[in-house]
RNA sequence: GGCCGGAUGCCCGAGCGGACCAAGGGAGCGGAUUGCAAAUCCGUGAUUCGUGGGUUCGAAUCCCACUCCGGCCUCCA
C-alpha cells in the first residue's frame, strides 16, 4: 500500500512517506503524525468558490490520510494583515487591502447597513470576514474549522487557525535571523530585503532561476536602485503612515507578504512540515519566497511535499469580478445550492485538473448526490435507523482502513476508492468506484439487516473523505416551512376535489420555494431541493452578470 | 520570451502498453408508471480517443512534429 502525490517541488510524483510514520513500515500512514499547512483565505472580503476549491482539495487531502490512520495537525492561515493591492509595486507603496474592505465598510454603513460597528478598524473589518469564513468552511464540512471550533479557548485556536497580526513577534525574529544569517540586508530605503541572489535553491519549486527573473518577461520584475537584485522581495518596510503597522528594528511599519506563511508554520508545526497546500498561483512568488525566507533562516528543509491546486473557470472562463461570473458560498446559497452540493461539485474533479464550474455541474452533482442520500436513508430504514444513522460528524482519527465485518462486496467497493485515493487524489476515478457499486443498490428494494448495516459502514467510511452523505442538508427557514406545509395541504385539498390547475400552480409555488413534490398512493411529500430548477436558472453566469 | 498543464461520446470525466469494440456522472430519446408531473424502473449511445507520422506482435496509453486551449512568470486559491 503505497500512498502517491504529486510533489510541486520535484516536478513529479513520488510515494508519500511522513517524518514521523507509524510503526508498522507496511503501513507507515497508521499511527503516523502528520503536519500539514494549508494557505488560508485573505479576509478583507467574502471567499469564493475557488478560494474553496483549494481548501477543499486539502481537506479531502487530509481525510484520506485520516482514512489510513494517520492523525493530521493541520493549519490553515487566515492572513488579516492587508498586503497589497494590484496597482502598487512589490515593495508595498500604495493602499493594503484591508484599507480597501474598511472603505467598503463606510459606504456601507452609510447606506444603513453597517456590518461592523466601527468601519474604521481594520481588526473589526478583519473579525467581521473571518466570521463570514467559518460560518461558510462550515457549511461546507472543512474538517479544520472542526478542529478550531473543537479547540478549547483563544489560544488553542490560535494554533490551528492563526492571525499573522498575533505573529508580528515572530516575524520579526524571523528577519533578524535572516540578517544575522546574511539572507538579508537593509536597502538604501530603509527597507529590509531578502536576498535572493545568496539562496542556491531560489527557483527551484516554480522553475524559474534567478537569471530568468532578472530579466522577467516584459520587465515586471521590480526595478529598484535600493535593492541587489531585481527579484529581490522586501521582508519588512517601514511606513509610518501605513494603517497596519507595528514597531520594529527598523522602524515602524509592516511585514511583507510570505513572512507571516514561513513564520507561523515553523512556530506551529516546527521547522520541517509534511506537507504544504495552496492554490496553483501561490507557487510563484510566495511559496518560492516561502521555502527561502525558512530554509535561510535555518538551514533546514522546510517542507517535503508541496502541493497546489489547480484554478476553477466558470462556466468556460476565468473567473475575475469584471466577467461577472464570480462566486460566494452565499451567492450560490442564495440561489437555492445546498452548500453540500458545492463541496461535492468542487472535490469531483481531481484537484491537478483545471475544474470548470457550470451552473450543470451543479445540476449533476445535485442528482449524484441526492441519489446517494436516497440510499443512505433507505439502508438507515432497513436497520431501523429511519434518520440514516446520524452524522459521521467531521474529521477525526478512525483507526485503519479495517474492513472487517464488511461484505465482500462492500470491501470491494472501499478497496477501490481508496486505490483511486492514494494515485494523487483522484476524486474523480474513487467516485466512479463508489457509484459502481452503488447503482445497483439505488435500484434494491430490499436489504437483510446484515446488508443493510455493512452497506452502510461502507458508506460511513467513503463519506470521511466526501463528507456529503450523512452531513444534514441546510435546512429550510422556518417561515419558509410553515409556508410550504400550508401549501401542500391546499394543494392536496385541491387534488382532492380534482381542481389539478389549482394543484399545479400551487406546485409550482412550493419549487419556487425550494422544495419538490412527491405525489405518493398514501398522499404527498416534500422534500428540499438541492439544486435550483433548471428551467428557473438560466445560468449562474448571465445571471451573475445582469448585476 | 521562459516554465507548466491539457485535448476522450451531446456535456462533465476515468483510462498510465494487452481484461478498452473505452468506467462513472449528467442530459437526450423510446417505454412503464402518473390527473399532469416529479421520483422510480426498463431500454438506448464513442469500431473510437485533437491532427499527422513513428516504436511495438499489440497504443487512448510510449516517441516525434503540428494545431488548438488553459495557467504561472511579483494582486490572486
Amino acid at each position: 500500500m503505497t500512498v502517491r502525490f504529486y510533489n510541486s517541488l520535484t516536478h513529479q510524483q513520488e510515494d508519500f512517506v511522513p517524518q514521523t510514520p507509524g510503526p508498522s513500515a507496511q503501513a507507515p500512514l497508521r499511527g503516523a503524525q502528520i503536519r500539514m499547512y494549508t494557505c488560508g483565505p485573505t479576509v478583507y472580503d467574502y471567499a469564493h468558490i475557488g478560494n474553496f476549491r483549494s481548501f477543499l482539495f486539502a481537506d479531502v487531502l487530509r481525510r484520506h490520510l485520516e482514512w489510513h490512520g494517520a492523525t493530521v495537525r493541520q493549519v490553515m492561515n487566515m492572513t488579516d494583515v492587508g498586503h497589497m493591492t494590484q496597482d502598487q509595486t512589490a515593495d508595498g507603496a500604495g493602499r493594503d487591502k484591508l484599507e480597501l474592505a474598511v472603505e467598503k465598510m463606510k459606504q456601507s454603513k452609510k447606506s444603513g447597513a453597517a456590518l461592523v460597528e466601527n468601519p474604521n478598524d481594520p481588526g473589526q473589518v478583519a473579525d467581521f470576514f473571518v466570521r463570514a469564513f467559518l460560518e461558510d468552511a462550515r457549511r461546507l464540512g472543512l474538517a479544520v474549522v472542526a478542529d478550531y471550533d473543537r479547540a478549547g479557548g483563544a489560544a488553542a485556536q490560535e494554533r490551528i487557525m492563526p492571525r499573522p497580526t498575533r505573529h508580528i513577534g515572530q516575524f520579526i525574529e524571523l528577519i533578524q535571523k535572516l540578517l544575522v544569517r546574511g539572507h538579508a540586508y537593509i536597502g538604501s530605503d530603509g527597507v529590509v530585503y531578502y536576498d535572493v541572489g545568496g539562496f542556491a535553491a531560489y527557483g527551484r519549486l516554480s522553475g524559474n532561476s534567478v537569471e530568468q527573473l532578472s530579466h522577467g518577461a516584459g520587465g515586471r520584475t521590480n526595478e529598484s536602485a535600493a535593492k541587489r537584485h531585481p527579484a529581490d522581495f522586501f521582508l519588512w518596510k517601514p511606513d509610518r503612515h501605513h494603517l497596519m503597522r507595528w514597531p520594529s528594528p527598523w522602524g515602524e511599519g509592516y511585514p511583507g507578504w510570505h513572512v507571516e506563511c514561513s513564520s507561523m508554520a515553523m512556530e506551529i508545526l516546527g521547522e520541517s512540515l509534511d506537507i504544504h497546500t495552496g492554490g496553483e498561483d501561490n507557487i510563484f512568488p510566495h511559496h518560492e519566497c516561502e521555502i527561502a525566507q525558512s530554509e535561510g533562516a535555518t538551514g533546514r528543509p522546510f517542507v517535503r511535499l508541496w502541493m497546489h491546486a489547480r484554478h476553477l473557470m466558470v462556466e468556460g472562463e476565468k473567473m475575475s469580478k469584471s466577467k461577472g461570473n464570480f462566486f460566494t458560498i452565499r451567492d450560490l446559497m442564495e440561489k437555492g445550492v445546498d452548500p453540500l452540493v458545492i463541496r461535492l461539485a468542487l472535490i469531483r474533479t481531481r484537484y491537478r485538473e483545471t475544474l470548470n464550474f457550470t451552473l450543470q455541474s451543479l445540476h449533476e452533482t445535485a442528482g449524484a448526490m441526492g441519489s446517494l442520500r436516497d440510499l443512505v436513508e433507505k439502508l438507515g430504514g432497513a436497520v431501523g435507523d429511519p434518520g440514516g444513522a446520524g452524522e459521521t460528524g467531521p474529521a477525526g482519527p478512525e483507526g485503519g482502513p479495517s474492513t472487517a465485518c464488511l461484505e465482500p462486496a462492500d470491501a470491494d467497493m472501499l478497496a477501490e476508492f481508496q486505490n483511486a485515493l492514494d494515485d494523487d487524489l483522484n476524486t474523480s476515478a474513487a467516485l466512479a468506484a463508489l457509484f459502481t457499486w452503488a447503482a445497483p443498490r439505488f435500484k434494491r428494494k430490499k436489504f437483510t439487516d446484515d446488508e443493510a448495516r455493512s452497506s452502510l459502514a461502507a458508506l460511513r467510511r467513503v463519506d470521511h473523505v466526501l463528507g456529503v452523505m450523512f452531513k444534514p442538508l441546510q435546512p429550510l427557514a422556518q417561515d419558509t416551512r410553515a409556508n410550504v406545509e400550508n401549501l401542500l395541504r391546499q394543494r392536496d385539498e385541491a387534488r382532492q376535489r380534482k381542481d389539478f390547475a389549482t394543484a399545479d400552480r400551487l406546485r409550482a409555488n412550493l419549487t419556487a420555494l425550494g422544495v419538490e413534490v412527491h405525489d405518493t398512493p398514501s398522499g404527498s411529500q416534500w422534500r428540499r431541493r438541492l439544486a435550483p430548477e433548471r428551467s428557473t436558472a438560466p445560468g449562474i453566469a448571465t445571471e451573475a452578470a445582469r448585476r
